[in-house]
DNA sequence: GATGTGACGTTCA
DNA sequence: GTGAACGCCACAT
């Protein structure tokens, strides 16, 4: 626990995001206890690509892509999503309440 | 040891 | 209803 760093725990729960699902940097802050701090959930995610963390289904509390600039730049994060048959239009995720995924409900 | 930063969230004007 | 500012905690320098 304590010897883990604040970033595995992010990089576990964003890893055990089922498929076709999305989450908000607020629950995973949320789940590891750290309610309110939702900043440092997106910047743990500067090192999902190392951990082949699906940052892609991480979105902010509004279903917005805000974090696709730290991708490749482009829309890769929206091909994704609509890769996983999620609704993504102008960087935002349609329906997002229905593809929601709360670590604290499902995992 | 202290300061700055950050892919958010919430509240106030 | 829209816009802006503040607050949060952990990591990096």
């Amino acid at each position: 626990m304590s010897t883990e760093g604040f970033f595995e725990k992010v990089y576990q729960v964003a890893m055990h995001i089922p498929y076709g699902r999305v989450t908000s940097y607020g629950a995973i802050a949320n789940y590891l206890g750290a309610t309110g701090s939702a900043r440092m959930v997106g910047w743990a995610m500067n090192g999902s690509g190392s951990k082949g963390v699906p940052a892609h289904r991480v979105v902010n509390r509004n279903g917005l892509l805000t974090g696709k600039h730290h991708f490749q730049g482009t829309n890769l994060m929206q091909q994704l999503l609509e890769s996983e048959g999620i609704e993504v239009v102008d960087n935002k995720i349609q329906n997002f309440e229905t593809h929601f995924w709360d670590p604290n409900k499902e995992l």
